[in-house]
RNA sequence: GCCCGGGUAGUGUAGAGGCCCAUCAUGGAGCCCUGUCGAGGCUUCGACUCGGGUUCGAAUCCCGACCUGGGCGCCA
């Protein structure tokens, strides 16, 4: 009985048994008498030994000439032998390459030449199957199935919201036009205005990973024009109240990862310390304060009212050192949904920091049309346009909060990965639209 | 958008006007080798982004194009 096992089911104690592995032929090293072959699948490695007296001569030819990087069927017997990697080997009965790779590679993928950031994406297919890589996107793919299922158990609702908008969410962004038929359109910005109007269809509280679009020409290692959005919205809640979801969010993300990803950690070489609940909150004026105490004119001279500098931020998460909220932010530093608190001049907002940078942006939200009409037309937009967003809180529209938050940006932070390009499998950014 | 940097075999690098028909590693091809796990030893193959210019002479200096890295700005 043979059937296709990954080699992460197979460990020493197997001893005798038949097994069928499938997958690329990571190395081979022939040392003359003996001759090892390395196969690697998802789950990991096998080595697949050849000693080259008792095996089959055919079955040797046919494993000498296969190139690396080839996909493989490898049928043998698994022996015990503390000489080998994992504590065992397979000696081979039967190999097929079901497709030889080409020589030379793109890439090296054994780890012992490096390549730059734009050569691996270039070739990002071989780029994936190196183990440290893999790595990342398996910790993608826990994050967002912990998110999913977070967000669940807390009673709110999957929504799916149009990419494709006729008009900006927030007026100030850059947009990518495209052409709709005979109209002119947009890629989507955020899912904003749409998961308010869910607010008024009485869904209470909905969520949406979705991606979101960005024409501004940023080039650093923390941007992307298409990036991945993480966002919620919540009936009957105040600020406070998806705040504290939003820290309870982080921290399950940071347990999962730490409890369900060990592998991927170790072959990613770190090791990660959930964050202590709540974070630690300081307003904007707070912030302001301690930054014109510093020495560093670049810092100090900041003026209240400003939005943070790189430079600002970067000295906040040194003082603080781990994550926090920055919250009741100018109003005129925020969109014109955001609510203003009894001070007009002060919104009921936060953005979430890590020490590095910002990870979520959200707020109490205006729910009385006749105040969110005067602040669109207070930020220079024109209400008539916003006419199917305001429709909406005309006819009995909940107070509501919520937030969004970079799901790449979580990654790269909880990974200390130095580019946000390494956790997106191919990203879009003002140089690459391909692959 | 502004400011700095860089483009050398498939990959990663050395190189600062003649020492370069270009270094080293990895890789490919071939040979030797029975326990490798970045195997080792020997032989061999493979590159100066493109176009102008300066010079007796350019990988090296200058100009342009293209590609690319970083910082800032901008940015739910």
């Amino acid at each position: 009985m043979q059937e296709r096992r990954f080699t992460g089911e197979i460990n020493p104690s197997m001893t005798g048994e038949k097994a069928t592995l499938k997958g690329w032929v990571h190395e081979i090293r022939d040392l003359g008498g003996i001759m090892f072959l390395i196969l690697r699948d998802r789950e990991g490695f096998a080595q697949i030994t050849f000693p080259k007296k008792k095996i089959d001569p055919d079955l040797l030819e046919v494993a000498k000439r296969i190139s690396r990087e080839s996909v493989i069927t490898v049928k043998g017997t698994i022996q015990e032998d503390k000489r080998a990697p994992n504590g065992y080997e397979i000696i081979p009965e039967g190999i097929t390459v079901l497709n030889p790779a080409n020589s030379p590679l793109p890439l090296d993928t054994t780890g012992k030449v490096g390549a730059e950031l734009d050569t691996r994406l270039d070739s990002r297919f071989m780029d994936i199957r190196r183990p440290e890589v893999l790595a990342i996107f398996r910790i993608r793919d826990k994050v967002l199935t912990t998110t999913r299922n977070f967000l669940n158990e807390h009673g709110f609702i999957e929504i799916n919201t149009p990419k494709i908008v006729a008009t900006a969410t927030e007026g100030g962004t850059a947009l990518f036009p495209i052409t709709y038929f005979n109209r002119e359109a947009f890629l989507s910005q955020s899912p904003q205005l749409f998961k308010q109007i869910m607010m008024g269809a009485g869904l209470d509280r909905v969520w949406e990973i979705a991606p979101i679009f960005r024409a501004e020409e940023h080039d650093t290692t923390r941007h992307l024009n298409e990036a991945t959005s993480i966002d919620i919205e919540a009936s009957f809640v105040d600020y406070e109240d998806v705040m504290v979801l939003l820290e309870d969010l982080i921290a399950t993300l940071y347990t999962s990862v730490k409890e369900g990803c060990e592998k991927s950690l170790s072959d990613l070489g770190i090791d990660i310390e959930v964050p202590k609940t709540p974070f630690k909150r300081i307003t904007y004026t707070e912030a302001i304060d301690h930054l014109n105490g510093m020495d560093d004119p670049e810092i100090s001279e900041i003026v209240w009212g400003d939005d943070l500098s790189a430079a600002c931020e970067h000295e906040l998460g040194r003082l603080i050192g781990e994550h926090y909220f920055i919250i009741d932010w100018p109003t005129g530093s925020k969109p014109y949904y955001t609510r203003p608190s009894r001070n007009p001049e002060i919104s009921l907002s936060f953005d979430l920091m890590h020490p590095r940078m910002e990870l979520a942006s959200g707020s109490q939200r205006i729910h009385e049309v006749d105040l969110l009409t005067s602040r669109i037309d207070a930020m220079g937009l024109n209400p008539d346009s916003f006419e199917f967003y305001l429709r909406a809180f005309r006819f009995g529209m909940p107070p509501h909060a919520g937030w969004g938050l970079g799901l790449e940006r979580v990654l790269m932070t909880m990974l200390a990965l130095e580019n946000i390009r390494e956790v997106v499998l191919f990203p879009r950014d003002m140089k690459r639209v391909s692959p």
